[in-house]
DNA sequence: TGAGGTCATGCTGACCAGA
DNA sequence: TCTGGTCAGCATGACCTCA
């Protein structure tokens, strides 16, 4: 079960397209484990609208004991899209109809997605197509010349709802994905 | 290799005295697993000071090609200690010496540590003797009414380097070590 | 001693202006 | 189109006051 994930996590992360292949077909988003559904591509089924700078993190309950989603229970993560520590909300651009995969949107233009996160990316940036989350986050870093240094084994899995839990990980996929600072 | 790690993980995050056992023997702090040290309490052999409120985060090298420490390179995480995204500075009191366990301080005064995370508590909060990030973390958690779920199998490992990786397995460790609104 | 409260800190990512 | 720059938003935890 968990093992299962981590191999999952382990073959992508050290594969040079890690994540979300662009250009490739994506059944359902990720459905090769059943009961562990990662969920590579939340869908929040959510209302559709633009709020600028509007960051509801984590869900607040109006119920008392709203805590208990996870109190000591064990079920399948990811039964739904849950925002991050830093999982900003999903501006309205990103809750579009995701096609099956690298579908035409209303418009008639195409969607890519970020190579390093699979959110929807905004361009290519360092020469890789990425997601402003992405780019931001090589930006700050290649400038900084940070150092983060991964807690686990060097093999965290990087999707939308994740890319923020390890530092480590998220750079080591940008520069897998071959992110560099001249832009190629 | 990692499936160890995370039995590991699991079982000691299902207990109900998960992370770090109060009065019991740490012999050198989690080496049951030679390859894969967790590092449940960071030894940070740097200089001891206090300063308020400064919370270098990441580290920040002089070098310019600094980001290469991860970049593609795996090797068995926690070497040294490392911080967090938003791992704080250990504050030299944190970082006096750590004792094998429940030793006694130069003063005298017994070392108790956090029952969710292994930091150095602060005293009993909530019913529980806990640092003072856990005691925050829970206050925010039942103050707002907070919902968290977790990304991976409600099983995420919670040390003091960790605990900010899960919200949901942090407050889930928290209701499992008993902490409760009235303070018990 | 432990409760609630405060707030400096720094990461994130949406957005903007200029090349 | 992509770059650097900006900054609102927010979780964190050290520290404070009060009972
Ligand atoms: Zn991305
Ligand atoms: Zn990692
Ligand atoms: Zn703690
Ligand atoms: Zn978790």
């Amino acid at each position: 079960m968990y093992e299962n994930q981590v191999e999952v996590c382990a073959e992508r992360c050290e594969s040079p397209l890690a994540g979300l292949p662009i250009n490739q077909t994506l059944t359902s988003s990720g459905s090769e484990s059943p009961n562990v559904s990662r969920s590579s591509t939340p869908d929040l089924n959510t209302e559709e609208q633009v709020v600028k700078h509007s960051t509801p993190l984590n869900r607040q309950s109006g119920s008392e004991n709203a805590y208990n989603v996870c109190a000591g229970l064990v079920y399948p993560a990811q039964l739904f899209a849950s925002p991050n520590m830093f999982q900003f909300r999903q501006s309205a651009r990103s809750q579009e109809n995701r096609p099956e995969h690298f579908a035409q949107n209303r418009g008639g233009k195409p969607v890519n997605y970020c190579s390093v996160c699979g959110d929807r990316a905004s361009g290519k940036h360092y020469g890789v197509l990425s997601c402003d989350g992405c780019r931001g986050f090589f930006k700050r870093s290649i400038r900084g010349n940070m150092e983060y240094v991964c807690k686990e084994n060097n093999n965290c899995f990087i999707d939308v709802s994740r890319r923020n839990q390890c530092q480590a990980c998220r750079l080591r996929k940008c520069l897998q994905v071959k992110m560099n600072r001249d832009g190629e």
